[in-house]
DNA sequence: CGAACTACTTAGTATTGCGGAT
DNA sequence: ATCCGCAATACTAAGTAGTTCG
């Protein structure tokens, strides 16, 4: 164990020189500080901002608290902790080995794998396939139209001002997306109703055409120069590309800070001839201007492009993405999720990132390393260059990879969420999240016994576990000194991250967490604990500098295997998972009601997203519109207000007319308008209402992504279901496609 | 064991583009 | 017809976790 507590030390002794700057930073003139990323803001910016965040912060709290409970106040109240664990999943169980029914083969798909030669024509017959759509779903739909009713009755009732042929053309429209949508749901992939494959085996089919590379760069125009010392340099294309790339962020924050400054000065100078490095050594003496005005006019001219213009820009795109955006897999065409190779730039890393401002070099084809099947057409490398490797991998999913030379790592490209390949592990995952549903009591009673342990190791893993449940914490993997930004989760909390009170606004025992998480977003949470854990938590702090290790004996390896062993499969992330799922299904069990109108099933599905964004603390910057926007719904409102009361005196009006003189028809069909028109206005009042509620509760929490990776999208399915909400209320397109499977198979009775 | 490497998920922000208002 | 605000999408960084290697 000498060998763990000398790592221990030398991690904390490292960090030690390093963390009280960014911790002084971070807490600077505040005491409850900025809810947000602070480290990108500028110091007076940060001032300024502190106030108001404070009170935000303390509105978050109160939030919390109010109006979703996710925070307990005793130890284990929460929502999440009163499960019932006996019921056992009873839909939609994820079956790895025999699944359901199985589905036949169609026809127009071979059991073989094509050869070279026809593997193509399947990628252009799929291609044709779609060009020739087109215009057949135009045919269609003039008939379409005709069969739908809805034109001719809004025709009828407003007999009107708007040109026909426009509103036909919207109904074209509509119906076209409509067919569109229908045929594309023909030809979906019902993989979910397949065979797995053996252990490992990814694909048995893999056939695409390479990443896509960006334009070379190419010179600058005459006129546009860059000056050194005052003085017009011509750069060569290597120095002037990399000097254009500082030029266009100019505006941009980054530029000001010497840590990128730095980087970017020394990756800029390795790009330089000989002569330019020697002429170019001071970078404050550099005067990009003409160059960051180039490329404001770029953009500029770009924005004001005429709609003909931006329709050949678009359907130039389009090809690209018919070309290179698809691959086939297994005999289905599937869309690939980043098919472009990254341009070259300034790297932007997230908070104080040490190697923000570096090159982000060029990547030739050289360096990519092409995936694919041994037998199916080989993408060409463009002319006169060659693959660094083409292999034939079928136990992994990526298509192409390279290593990216800023953090040395490697970058993939995948296919997109709606593929077979993404969704079956989506869906793997929310079924290990479902199964520790029905042993969760069981770790939690064991985490607890595990507290009192003798052993030093057991108990900082129960404690951390503790955390990682009732927090939904991160692991925490341990990260490399100096090589990112200083981030941490639950295993490398450092002891300065917490703060230990014996009271706190009359609560005992309460834990004030205060660290940078993933993306630098910052966790600032007080937290009541259980005595135990307190007790603990002030063993595991002792004799320990700011910058030690909390967890001194724990890493997320050890937790994760101790976690395996009580449920295979489980991990540290599917608490996350777990508690986030359990935590929807629980809320929108309490918030919603049948009898509640659409807009407020809706503010209700949105508050049980926020509870779990809440929990999982997903953040956002509020829009830098926010403000007015609200400003101009909020008179919006208003007007609407004023005009319901208008139309109220009216309709009052009409009805006293009615009663002079008694049943005079054509001022009861007055009253009836009247009627109507008040409950209009109610109607819309009440919708910019509920979207104003919305809008201001989630003005820094951010609901897509727990929506996309954390929220079993069954839960979801089934509440519209139950509900009688259209399931486009919840998701829009792409969400939809990504979780086919569970729209496919979910019923009105699913229970997480 | 632990570091390095690999594969894949999760994350926030920048950009695009669409639909309604003017 | 154009502008504006926001939702959707594109982008790529930053995590988790498993595997390999020394």
């Amino acid at each position: 164990m000498g060998g763990e507590k000398n790592v221990g030390q030398a991690k904390g002794g490292k960090a030690k020189a390093k963390t009280p700057r960014q911790r002084l930073s971070d807490k600077e003139g505040s005491s409850g500080g900025d809810a947000l990323r602070k480290s990108t803001k500028p110091n007076k910016e940060r001032t300024k901002a502190t106030a108001k965040s404070q009170r935000a912060e303390k509105v978050k709290v109160q939030k919390k608290v109010k109006a979703f409970k996710t925070e307990s106040v005793e130890s284990f109240d929460d929502v999440r902790f009163n499960l019932a664990v006996k019921e056992e999943p009873e839909d939609g169980d994820f079956v790895p080995e025999k699944r359901g029914k199985k589905r036949k083969r169609s026809e127009d798909e071979p059991m073989e794998g094509p050869s070279c030669s026809s593997a193509t024509p399947t990628l252009n017959r799929k291609l044709k396939e779609k060009d020739e759509a087109d215009p057949r779903t135009e045919k269609n739909t003039k008939e379409g139209i005709k069969k739908e009713k809805k034109p001719k009755k809004e025709e009828a009732e407003h007999p009107v001002t708007t040109k026909k042929k426009s509103k036909e053309e919207i109904e074209a429209a509509k119906a076209l997306k409509i067919k569109k949508r229908e045929e594309e749901e023909q030809q979906r992939w019902r993989w979910w109703e397949e065979d797995k494959y053996e252990d490992g085996v990814k694909w048995k089919l893999l056939e695409h055409r390479g990443p896509f590379f960006p334009p070379e760069y190419q010179h600058l125009p005459d006129n546009v120069n860059f000056y050194y010392n005052g003085k017009v340099v011509k750069l060569g294309l290597a120095a002037e590309e990399v000097a254009l790339f500082f030029a266009q962020m100019l505006d941009h924050e980054y530029t000001t800070k010497d840590v990128f400054r730095n980087n970017f000065f020394k990756d800029w100078r390795k790009e330089m001839t000989l002569e330019e490095r020697v002429l170019i050594s001071d970078l404050n003496k550099c005067d990009f201007r003409e160059l960051h005005n180039m490329h404001k006019e770029k953009v500029e001219a770009r924005k004001a492009m005429s709609k003909e213009e931006k329709l050949v820009m678009k359907e130039a795109n389009q090809k690209i993405v018919e070309e290179y955006g698809f691959c086939i897999l297994d005999h289905h065409r599937e869309r690939i999720g980043n098919f472009k190779i990254e341009p070259p730039g300034l790297f932007r890393g997230r908070g104080e990132h040490p190697k923000q401002g570096m090159l982000k070099k060029r990547i030739q084809p050289e360096d990519v390393i092409i995936n694919c099947e041994k037998k199916s057409c080989i993408p060409e490398p463009p002319a006169g260059h060659h693959w660094k490797e083409v292999r034939h991998d079928n136990t992994v999913t990526w298509l192409a990879s390279w290593t990216e030379n800023v953090q040395g790592s490697c970058k993939y490209v995948m296919l997109n969420p709606s593929s077979k390949l993404k969704g079956e592990k989506d869906w793997e995952k929310y079924e290990v999240a479902r199964r520790l549903k029905s042993c969760v009591n069981g770790i939690r009673q064991q985490y607890q016994q595990d507290i009192k342990s003798k052993q030093m190791e057991t108990r900082q893993r129960a404690v951390a576990l503790y955390f990682i449940d009732k927090l939904a914490l991160r692991a925490g993997n341990e990260k490399e000194e100096g090589e990112t930004a200083d981030t941490v989760g639950c295993c490398s909390l450092r002891v300065e991250h917490l703060t230990l009170h014996d009271l706190l606004e009359d609560k005992d025992c309460v834990v004030e967490f205060d660290f940078l998480g993933k993306d630098c977003i910052r966790y600032y949470n007080k937290v009541p604990v259980t005595k135990r854990v307190f007790k603990n938590l002030k063993l595991f702090m002792k004799n320990k500098e700011p910058g030690d290790d909390l967890f001194d004996r724990l890493n997320t390896c050890l937790l994760n295997k101790h976690l395996s062993s009580l449920l295979p499969g489980l991990t540290a992330k599917v608490f996350r998972t777990f508690n986030a799922s359990i935590t929807l299904q629980e809320q929108l069990r309490q918030l919603s009601n049948m009898t509640d109108n659409p807009a407020e099933k809706l503010l209700s599905y949105n508050r049980a997203n926020r509870a779990v964004a809440v929990l999982c603390n997903h953040q956002r910057v509020p829009p830098k519109t926010f403000d007015q926007s609200m400003a101009n719904l909020q008179s919006k409102i208003d007007g609407r207000r004023e005009q319901l009361a208008l139309a109220k005196s009216e309709l009052k009006l009409a009805k006293k007319e009615v009663q002079a003189h008694s049943s005079d028809s054509k001022l009861q069909a007055v009253v009836e308008r009247k009627k109507k028109a008040v409950q209009r206005c109610e109607e819309q009042l009440m919708k910019m209402e509920v979207q104003a509620t919305n809008r201001e509760e989630n003005k820094q929490i951010a609901l897509g992504t727990s929506k996309l990776n954390y929220l079993d999208p069954r839960i979801s399915v089934a509440w519209c279901k139950n509900m009688e909400v259209p399931l486009d209320k919840i998701y829009n397109k792409s969400q939809r496609d990504k979780f086919a499977w569970a729209v496919d198979m979910t019923g009105a009775d699913f229970i997480f």
